[in-house]
DNA sequence: AATCTAAATACAATCGATTGGATTTTGTTA
DNA sequence: TAACAAAATCCAATCGATTGTATTTAGATT
């Protein structure tokens, strides 16, 4: 009653040997199909489950993928998550995830425990305060794969899965400018996330590409929350410089700028047009709705699992470190809409 | 380099026992100060960490909980799951966290998955199609504790963290007569579902209270996704009956319902008033504002797991089932402002 | 019926860490 | 210095499942 049954119990119930029992629960062909009856018949009686420990710990493999994300609630975060399962799941990979809510600590913890539970292979996404790799450096020399997704961290030797963030910036940044718009701002993230480095430079080269001059003036950076996006409208519309538009690095710092405008009754788009990244949810929803970067976190995940399972598979390890892009597009919505 | 050292490897290169680097380890008070930091030292230098599977095989504990809810993008989830990582964190515990995405096949899986990961206690929140609970029940007589929170099956000898969900229907329903509405219609989920039952319930026993007659035609069940309200708000009008006020079940569902409302050009709140269901982030964005229920999620999971962990802790075995219940409180917002 | 071969099953080591009991070492006391 | 208690360490079994090898069994062949 207390203590699960163990194929011993069964072994011993039918005065068989537990070697049997092993093996006729994984049907090898050794065990005979008469004796196999008898087992799983007897294990469906004692409500019998193989001890995933023990099983895990002689096969030293887990069948298990660690993931880790800053936030579960994130929604380009969730879809991702979704992905990962779908494609694991198929594969008959389970999936332990975990969120490291953006804090550099969490993260090493998780990661080191997530290896201590010998997890196969390991897919994250750095949180924003990673700036020092040595966790993830260490795993370059074990034989578990792992595989960076969105945010990044550039060690040579492992591949990642990426938006091409540099696109979604460039592609945003010209459809402010195919709307006639001529002062474009930009908040961006933390210049150490390489995404919102790439977005930045995707907003610079658009601008270069029309003949439009860059000016340091019209950037800012922060977390990115909504309240940041809200103070960086402040600061970029005390500059008294012109400004026509707004591309955001993300949606959440986009609505928080675009609050502030409508407090001080200034009309979007036609006076400033916004446009955000990331097709959260609640972009599609705001008044005006927002015109925003869509990433498909579901195909990036996929993509993701799929790549870290091909290197499971493949005991050649190290593996050459390669990038995929995953492409993102523009959706138009009413904040740019003229 | 490619296989990970085991405390035999750090007692070869010591010359002493591995059950004495066992002890150091663990910081037992049998091995003195000089041999630990001796074993310390080594095992810092060959990069050492602890095999969880043979550690939790043979102690025969994992320290950790296994979370499924329904999805984890939804923001009452993910808040919970917040919750109660935070608790099983400071307690020294792991949390996997697993999804059904409402299907009942999955959530068998999970279940049975999780239990060959022998997790030590379970907290679930059952999925839409969780109306068979045999695969639930089958704990009943193991040795490891399960609780529900938030959606739960009625099962006797489980506990159960909920939302005062009668109260939330109550006051949600209590408020929109408050504001003089005298028609008001209720959008349901599954009956099936315990939290669903009780929303509609409170709603009933607001509309007794205060004289007003329940009318079964106001009443429309869906599964309450966003198209869900938007059809039943379809239904709803096409009865032509008169209608001042809806109490949606959830969120999602309210938004969809006003979205029809909105494009029939009736005005909201005046002609008619909205109240929501679970405070989703989007309902306070949406135009106009949803007034709506809060739940803390976040609250209900520290509670379930702090729940789960006195279990855990105390070997009495089976529990005696008890029933925690989370207060809600109604936020007013433009839905219902008049 | 004796012999042989192939099929079925049993034996025993193993994965890595833990732990009760046995043994050795150390230091103290007479 | 011999005797002894206490402290430190070692031995060996154990957790439950897996797997290479050895042994037994059954059936076929002569």
């Amino acid at each position: 009653m207390n203590n699960k049954p163990t194929i011993h119990d069964i072994a011993k119930a039918l005065e068989i040997d537990s070697s049997t029992v092993s093996r006729a629960l994984n049907n090898s062909p050794r065990v005979t199909r008469a004796t196999k009856d008898k087992i799983l018949a007897k294990a469906e009686e004692l409500g019998y489950q193989r001890n995933m420990l023990a099983s895990n710990l002689r096969k030293n493999i887990t069948n298990t993928i660690g993931v880790v994300v800053p936030r579960i609630s994130r929604h380009f975060f969730s879809s991702a998550i979704q992905g990962i399962e779908e494609t694991a799941y198929l594969a008959g990979y389970n999936v332990i995830i975990c969120q490291s809510l953006e804090q550099l600590e969490r993260e090493k913890k998780i990661v080191g425990g997530l290896l201590a539970n010998r997890v196969d292979g390991l897919l994250i996404s750095v949180s924003m305060e990673t700036m020092n790799y040595d966790h993830l450096e260490a795993l370059k020399n074990s034989n578990i794969p792992l595989i960076f997704f969105d945010r990044h961290c550039d060690i040579p030797g492992f591949s990642n899965v990426l938006i091409d963030d540099f696109k979604g910036g460039y592609d945003a940044t010209q459809h402010l400018i195919s709307k006639g718009c001529k002062h474009i701002a930009h908040l961006s993230g933390p210049q150490e996330l390489e995404i919102y480095k790439n977005r930045f430079e995707g907003y610079k080269a658009a601008l270069k590409k029309n003949n439009l001059i860059f000016k340091e003036e019209y950037v800012i950076s922060s977390r990115l929350m909504e309240q940041d996006g809200y103070i960086s409208m402040q600061k970029l519309l005390a500059k008294n410089m012109p400004i026509d538009a707004v591309f955001s690095a993300n949606d959440l710092s986009a609505i928080g700028a675009m609050k502030y405008t409508k407090e001080l009754q200034i009309k979007i788009p036609d006076a400033i047009a916004f446009v955000g990244f990331s097709n959260e949810p609640v972009s599609s929803v705001i008044e005006p709705s927002l015109t925003t970067i869509d990433q498909s976190g579901f195909e990036i995940g996929k993509v993701a699992s799929k790549l870290i399972l091909k290197q499971i598979l493949s005991k050649e390890t190290p593996q050459k470190g390669q990038t995929i892009l995953i492409d993102t597009h523009l959706i138009e919505r009413n904040s740019s809409k003229k």
